[in-house]
DNA sequence: CTCACACTACACAGATCTGTGAAGGCAGCG
DNA sequence: CGCTGCCTTCACAGATCTGTGTAGTGTGAG
């Protein structure tokens, strides 16, 4: 997956934005491969099928994401800051404009299949950011971070959704407050 | 709505487990009618149309849940106590069993149109939500209310989905403890 | 007895869904 | 030149989707 023919990198790009504009099952191969400028025997030669279509559309964004936090934490030298690094991201994420709140969430409210191989992708998104603050926290002096880190992880979710489902101004900044509250209680 | 056929009433909880086990998309109405035991003539003599079933089960949803809280909240006296019942109803309600995350974040996902009948129930359920928060607050003596508000909602949120996509062990239980630190710090 | 109502039976419309089969064009590369 | 890889065209299969039209059965209330 690497290198990509020039056909399935459209078609990708186009699945994903109409994926996460309108859902999965509500997007159909033919409207992605009309979209591609791409005959719907193309998306099938370079994909397989619409799930693994999915997966890959996930694992994608999955990686940009944990690039740019990874980027983000990296930047900062302070422990403390280096925690609430992933949710300075997400403000700038979601101050970038059309959030339809966290791809990987959505994706799970129309997969009831555990085999489906978007699966694992999603689960693993979410264990991902919790081992980094889990890391971060220890790193930081948290003897036992494995609390806090779930804590903030339930944070994280939270901002996503509720900025994209209550539409509520404001949740960025209330939530880094948060987040900061949670991080010192841990420190003392 | 208040009374209902039993025919409806049948459809209406059928479909209620079926949307939220499978999700909206994925659940036909032929699945619904042939599992309620009746024709999908009925259905639609009943509820006009899918997205009118959806918006029904919805709101349904919505009703119950907010009775539960409501008793929750009334149950207890001490205004911090009152301040955090959402949380004991939602730790509750994922000790059940099977939580598949929240219906109104799942359904958000899958609906794209603002001009849904669906639509504003799901905003109105959390906003409900948010308002008791800062109610409560308030009534414990909160002067500012809007952003401890806000982040109880964020947590809250992020509760459901983390224990539902991360399939975390111990999220209810971290939750409350980040919640009623976050009250703590709202009231000094 | 009559009328409204809940519901059944069943066919059908028209669209859309995922996925496949077969044949061929065209470019780059050995 | 011949091969491989990317892509097109087009037809088609078979299922499933939401929604409707028509006709008729059974029941309880006035």
């Amino acid at each position: 997956m690497t290198t990509m023919t020039p056909g399935a990198r459209r078609i990708l790009d186009v699945a994903a934005e109409l994926f996460y504009a309108h859902g999965i099952h509500a997007v159909g191969v033919d409207t992605i491969a009309a979209e591609s400028g791409v005959t719907k025997r193309t998306l099938y030669d370079r994909f397989g099928s619409k799930d693994v279509l999915v997966a890959t559309y996930l694992r994608e964004r999955d990686e940009r994401w944990r690039a740019r936090v990874s980027a983000a934490v990296a930047a900062e030298s302070e422990p403390a800051r280096r925690v609430l690094a992933p949710f300075a991201v997400l403000a700038d994420w979601v101050a970038e404009g059309t959030s339809r709140g966290c791809a990987f969430v959505n994706a799970f409210a129309e997969i009831d299949d555990p085999g489906h191989p978007a699966f694992a992708v999603i689960r693993d998104e979410k264990r991902w950011l919790r081992d980094l603050f889990a890391t971060e926290l220890a790193g930081a002096g948290v003897a036992d971070a494995e609390t806090p880190a779930r804590q903030l992880l339930v944070l994280h979710e939270g901002a996503l959704v509720t900025h994209a489902v209550a539409a509520e101004p404001g949740v960025p900044a209330a939530t880094e407050a948060a987040a900061r509250l949670l991080v010192d209680a841990a420190l003392s």
